[in-house]
RNA sequence: CGGGGCAUGGCGCAGUCUGGUAGCGCAUCUGCUUUGGGAGCAGAGGGUCGGGAGUUCGAAUCUCCCUGCCCCGACCA
């Protein structure tokens, strides 16, 4: 009997055995509570609010905190009661089998992870403020792994000695640590959250294609089969050229990333890594000669515009940002109505790493003037100008004096020197770079990134095979990830309406809510509803038993705003005329049937 | 990191300017009534007013320090 905490399994199931005879609803839901098959309202603590707290900004914040989801507990830290953690299994089982059965093996990595790795990759240094880094009692290092690359490739070079064992692909679903500069929205940009990563070894980069063709059928599955609605877009492949990188966003107006696609075809990408091709006709003849004039507080392209009666697009900007040596700047030149890609911009040769625009000071130095009176001639350092800025003819642009700006502008006339380059935003309408249709743009929830890593940790932690020849070869990596909390929260910015959650069924924490209604007054509802419970619970439907004494408002409320896919109403109303009620929680009608039908009724409806 | 704001019962807030010993709604508990869309009445419990120091006869309120949280910004020319 001492033991008895640490008898799980023999302990109690027959103590279930044993209460299952016991007429105590407590009991009862205690003895089902290891199946996680059925709830009792009447016995589940949590209360939902009608307020929402005033913490929550965007949609999926609001709702799980009013459904009683999740509750903060610091600062971008969250903990998930019952009903919120029910959801959260459902999408780690969803993605289990799919990693399963595209042939990955799941294990299990430390959180905490030794300094000495992380010096061996180098990012010890490279990562900034956002590795959590931690002493223990005798001084040494440690970090709370944002991410396990290190673990992961030192079993694989301490696990993997020969070609044969290759590919094989690596899985865990395991919580991370990353400390956001500012963590926001809920479990969406948290501190602490769930990610299921997955590392692939390959002998050659013909198999790391292959492992990751197969990853992303994989995802593909998993967010299909959540019922999302997404998209798997082209990402930036960082410095690390040649490596191919995709992620998976849930489509949502609220998504804190820019995504674009083609309407013709199939190319889609984020906005960092949507190219903006060259426009195809050429720049018109010049027809205006060059001016200064003066343009007395006209600092923005929208008061310099608006000023001179011209469209913006006719104006140039002109931004400076640190180049790599010393005091050096770099000039990058937009259309006024364009915006500056970072990502691209730092791809240049002669831009500082990391990106950084000049401060007012370098700017002064480089130029001779101010911000909002920059312009490209005269300038004695590098000049990119992007396509679309080079297409333009007779435009106006900083005359790098105060108050000043210059008229009638023109390439090649005016300014030499320069290299065309694409560092701008791409636009809505842009052509598809494809060649196929225009671009339309999107705002998404990054939920899912794979990427081939190609060698950049195996060969700083020399993890190597040997080859059919014996020859020692640096193994091939892919990494996968996806952000298993932020899906959650992702299913319900995009699957809500002004009453509540509406779980894709696969996601759902229950298929089906049963609501007893009067039950304190009619014995027949009473009755009725626990068979009906115990008949839908014995048959393997999650049900959540709304079996509390309160008014039918409040359960129609509560049940809207869990979100439950299924609604059946036991009622003294319909019970008189034999029949049940059903509805879908997506629709506005209510349907009946036959008292003695339900189960079947419900079999037909569920995972329509 | 820079800027702004907030901190009063579990949640949402008022009270702070003008100092006098804490209040409203929701939630919770009890009783009665009510029962197809977040009930009504009557009663009850619950707050070191974020922490510390100070000013004062007296501080939620004024002053200073600290802490926590929220929002905005960090691609602007």
């Amino acid at each position: 009997m001492r033991t008895c905490r640490g008898l799980p399994v023999g302990g109690t199931s027959r103590a279930a055995a044993h209460l299952s005879s016991s007429r105590s609803p407590v009991m009862m839901a205690a003895s089902l509570s290891h199946k996680t098959r059925a709830m009792r309202l009447s016995q589940y603590p949590i209360q939902t609010t009608k307020e929402t707290p005033a913490e929550a900004e965007i949609v999926s914040h609001q709702l799980m905190l009013r459904a009683g989801l999740i509750r903060r507990l610091s600062s971008g830290l969250y903990s998930w009661l019952p009903m919120g953690l029910r959801t959260l299994r459902k999408a780690e089982a969803i993605i289990r089998e799919e990693m399963n059965r595209a042939g990955a093996l799941e294990l299990l990595m430390p959180v905490v992870q030794p300094a000495e790795l992380w010096q061996e990759s180098g990012r010890w240094k490279e990562y900034g403020p956002e590795l959590l880094r931690l002493k223990d009692r005798h001084q040494r290092d440690f970090v709370a792994g944002p991410t396990h690359e290190e673990v992961i490739t030192d079993i694989a070079r301490r696990e993997l000695k020969s070609y044969r064992q290759l590919p094989v692909n690596f899985y865990q679903v395991q919580t991370k640590f990353r400390d956001e500069i500012r963590p926001r929205f809920g479990v969406m940009r948290a501190r602490e959250f769930i990610m299921k990563d997955a590392y692939s070894f390959h002998a050659d980069a013909a198999s790391l294609e292959q492992g990751y063709r197969l990853m992303h059928e994989a995802y593909t599955r998993i967010f299909t089969r959540m019922g999302l609605q997404f998209r798997a877009v082209k990402a930036d492949s960082g410095p690390i050229g040649g490596d191919v990188s995709q992620e998976f966003h849930v489509l949502a107006a609220s998504g804190e990333d820019a995504i674009v696609f083609s309407d013709a075809d199939e190319y889609a990408a984020n906005m960092e890594a949507a190219a903006a091709l060259p426009p195809r006709e050429p720049r018109p003849a010049p027809r205006e000669s060059l001016a200064r004039i003066a343009t007395p507080g006209a600092k923005t392209i929208e008061a310099l515009a608006g000023l001179l009666k011209i469209e913006p697009s006719r104006c140039l900007k002109t931004l400076l940002v640190e180049g790599e040596g010393e005091n050096e700047v770099v000039a990058l030149l937009v259309r006024g109505d364009h915006e500056l890609n970072a990502t691209k911009a730092q791809r240049l040769p002669g831009v500082a790493s990391p990106f950084r625009m000049a401060d007012a000071e370098r700017i002064q130095r480089a130029t001779g003037a101010q911000v909002g009176y920059i312009g490209p001639l005269g300038l004695k350092c590098r000049i990119y100008a992007d396509h679309a800025a080079l297409a333009v003819a007779d435009f106006v642009c900083g005359a790098n004096e105060k108050d000043m700006h210059l008229t009638g502008v023109n390439w090649d006339r005016d300014v030499q020197g320069y290299v065309a380059a694409d560092i701008r935003n791409v636009v809505e309408g842009d052509p598809s770079p494809s060649g196929k249709g225009a671009l339309k743009l999107a705002r998404g929830i990054e939920v899912g990134h794979i990427f081939q890593l190609g060698r950049k940790y195996s060969e700083k932690m020399h993890a190597a095979v040997l080859d059919e020849s014996g020859q020692e070869v640096t193994v091939h990596m892919g990494c996968y990830g996806i952000g298993v909390t932020r899906v959650v929260a992702a299913a319900i910015e995009q699957n809500h309406d002004e009453r509540g959650i509406l779980w894709p069924e696969p996601l759902a924490p229950f298929k089906v809510v049963l609501v007893a209604l009067g039950q304190q007054k009619s014995a027949e509802v009473r009755e009725r509803a626990e068979r009906l419970y115990a008949e839908l619970t014995g048959a393997g439907i999650e049900v959540l038993f709304d079996d509390r004494d309160a008014r039918p408002g409040v359960k129609f409320a509560d049940a809207e705003l869990l979100g439950i896919p299924h609604r059946l109403v036991v009622a003294e109303r319909g019970l008189a005329a034999g029949r049940l009620e059903y509805r879908h929680r997506r629709d506005s009608e209510s349907v009946e049937f036959p008292v003695d039908e339900a189960l079947a009724f419900l079999k037909d409806r569920l995972g329509r």
